[in-house]
RNA sequence: CGGGGCGUAGCGCAGUCUGGCUAGCGCACCUGCCUUGGGAGCAGGGGGUCGGAGGUUCGAAUCCUCUCGCCCCGACCA
């Protein structure tokens, strides 16, 4: 391809409204541009790198026996409200009427289209497993799109479904999926890892997501580099690094206007972490006191799994509820109901008196209150592993795929079934499993780049090879560069070369900024003495060679 | 949805507080000359509903009201 030919419009300063690297760096480029607040459109080189990166997923869910079709994106509303996601998904579901005012949506995931296809084509034991794909375009109204591609109200998923008739069945479809996709982020040449998740509303049991650490995501993971434990801090699981342990005599003590454990901690002199943090929330089904150490912050999430939807109490309701204004509460003597953090199970602390003014020195678990045990804290690097006993990193995290057990959620729901070698009618055990392709190569570009642009893993990358002949008018350098070019796409390669006629500056910074891993640059004086310089874009290094050599060399 | 910021040429910005002549600057773009190993130089040129609507005023990019859009933080997130 010819560089004066493509639309390639780089830019030379960097866009107000950009903020993420790749944002930037894509914008800069002419990867991408944006239409509106999440919607964005690819430029002939952004849809190059797309398309690589759907070539590996197809070839990686081929191999393991995946079947590419394509359904629809405009959907009728009753099949989503047969499974209950009609009015459990709110605003981020597009909603809208035909022309004969029946509801439709449009499709945000396929697990309900899908299933439907199942349980008109899957009648018998004998016809799975089955796994079937698609590459194709979720449209969801997003709060809050950001970071350029990373988050985005339109984008293309790549995602599967298996349909399986034991658990059995489907751990393997599980397991195969988990090992093609580690395939897929590895080709791509992503750094990434596996971690426990949250199913969330998809329903199902288990779930992980694979993660690809860049300061420009949205998640934070919890890892441990010894035993390896992986989990997104929403349910990861740790113990906060332990405190000394007093040897109190319990005793209430004045703390006049002194409410937040900062204030107490500093008029007591004690650190947090001798501190019972209590919050009241309001559920559904009454109040509840959770209670975390003074050191950590609850969690929102890992809370809402244990008792569900709530809120914070207001401060009317704390006096209300517990005897007492919102800073002096304290577990001792309550009867609603406490979930608390396990590390407060053991040793001596500090908590309100349930008495204005007044806090209480020497509180112990079990004896001066009781509670359920539920890891409600927010976990943090230097933690403690609960597996191995190792202190854990949290680092901040891309989700790039995520794969569900959904078991027969969407089968049951759907009449999804079966019969088995018994002749006896059974749903359908099925899992999802999705990659967003614009965020792999989002990632690929935060994890790849440096101060003058992109730097491609070669498998993605949208050119094998960029040819940067300098001078346009030296007929020596057109010579060579138009032969180079040619003997170049004879044998496969996919080349750009920049035959514009620009100084040999501008076409460096846009070679840079663009990030094809290679860069052969025929310059006048090097030429004469026949030779080319083969540049490597993440090194910096180059290579004089003769022109023959070249094109051997890179043709490997 | 809550908080903050911003809308002036394709991109980056100044001008707005304190209203005043023909709305400016850099880059990009077009023409010519020159130049060709890291975003050159000179000369000439094109491009603007100042986000939109209404209002105040002799006069509005500037003041007032309403509205639309975009970004960031938070809530939310299959």
């Amino acid at each position: 391809m010819l560089f004066s030919k493509m639309l390639i419009p780089t830019l030379r300063e960097v866009p107000a409204d950009a903020e993420a690297i790749s944002h930037i760096l894509m914008l800069r480029a002419g990867y991408v541009r944006q239409l509106a607040s999440g919607l964005y459109m690819y430029l002939p080189l952004g849809w190059k790198v797309l398309n690589k990166i759907n070539a590996i997923m197809k070839e990686e869910m081929d191999a393991i026996g995946g079947q590419e079709i394509s359904l629809p994106v405009l959907h009728p509303a009753e099949i989503w409200q047969q499974t209950g996601r009609w009015d459990a998904i709110g605003d981020e579901m597009f909603r809208l009427k035909d022309r004969t005012d029946r509801d439709m949506c449009l499709g945000m995931t396929h697990e309900e289209i899908m299933t439907w296809l199942a349980s008109r084509e899957i009648k018998s034991y004998r016809d799975m497993p089955q796994v079937w794909y698609q590459i194709q375009t979720k449209l969801r109204d997003e709060a809050r799109p950001k970071s350029g591609i990373l988050r985005t109200r339109e984008f293309l998923m790549k995602d599967s479904y298996s349909f399986d008739i034991s658990d059995e069945a489907l751990d393997k479809n599980y397991r195969l999926h988990a090992e093609a996709y580690h395939r897929i982020f590895e080709r791509c040449g992503l750094k990434f890892f596996m971690v426990e998740s949250d199913p969330g509303m998809m329903g199902g049991a288990v779930s992980h997501e694979f993660m690809a650490p860049s300061p420009a995501g949205e998640d934070e993971v919890a890892l441990c580099p010894s035993c390896g434990y992986s989990a997104n801090v929403e349910l990861a699981l740790s113990r906060p690094r332990e405190t000394e342990l007093a040897g109190w005599e319990k005793a209430e003590i004045h703390t006049p206007e002194k409410r937040t454990i900062q204030e107490v901690s500093n008029f007591l002199k004690l650190t947090p972490d001798f501190f019972i943090k209590s919050i009241l929330v309001i559920t559904d089904n009454g109040p509840v006191l959770a209670l975390v150490r003074g050191d950590q912050e609850l969690h929102e999430k890992k809370l809402s799994r244990v008792i569900g939807q709530h809120r914070p109490a207001q401060k009317a309701e704390v006096k209300e509820i517990l005897g007492v204004e919102a800073g002096f509460i304290g577990p001792m003597g309550q009867t609603v109901k406490i979930i608390a953090d396990p590390c407060l199970k053991d040793g001596m602390y500090v908590s309100g008196a349930n008495k204005p003014h007044y806090h209480v020195r020497g509180i112990m678990a079990e004896r001066d209150f009781t509670a359920e045990w539920h890891d409600i804290h927010v976990a943090r690097s230097g933690d403690i592993c609960v597996k191995c006993g190792d202190a854990l990193a949290v680092e901040r995290v891309i989700e790039i795929g995520n794969i569900f057990k959904l078991g027969t959620k969407y089968s049951s729901a759907l009449k999804a079934l079966y019969l088995d070698e018994n002749g006896t009618e059974k749903p359908i055990i099925m899992g999802s499993y999705g990659i967003g392709p614009a965020r792999i190569a989002a990632a690929a570009i935060e994890q790849n780049h440096d101060k003058d642009g992109i730097i491609w893993p070669k498998s993605i990358a949208p050119f094998d090879v960029e040819i940067l002949p300098l001078n346009m008018k030296d007929p020596l350098t057109i010579d060579a560069s138009e032969k180079l070019y040619r003997e170049l796409k004879e044998r496969g390669i996919d080349v750009l070369m920049d035959d514009r006629d620009e100084r040999a500056g501008v076409k460096f910074k846009d070679a840079d900024l663009i990030g094809i891993p290679f860069q052969v640059i025929l310059g006048e004086k090097t030429l004469r003495e026949g030779l080319v310089e083969i540049k490597n874009r993440k090194t910096k290094e180059s290579l004089r060679v003769p022109l023959s050599t070249a094109i051997g060399m890179i043709a490997l």
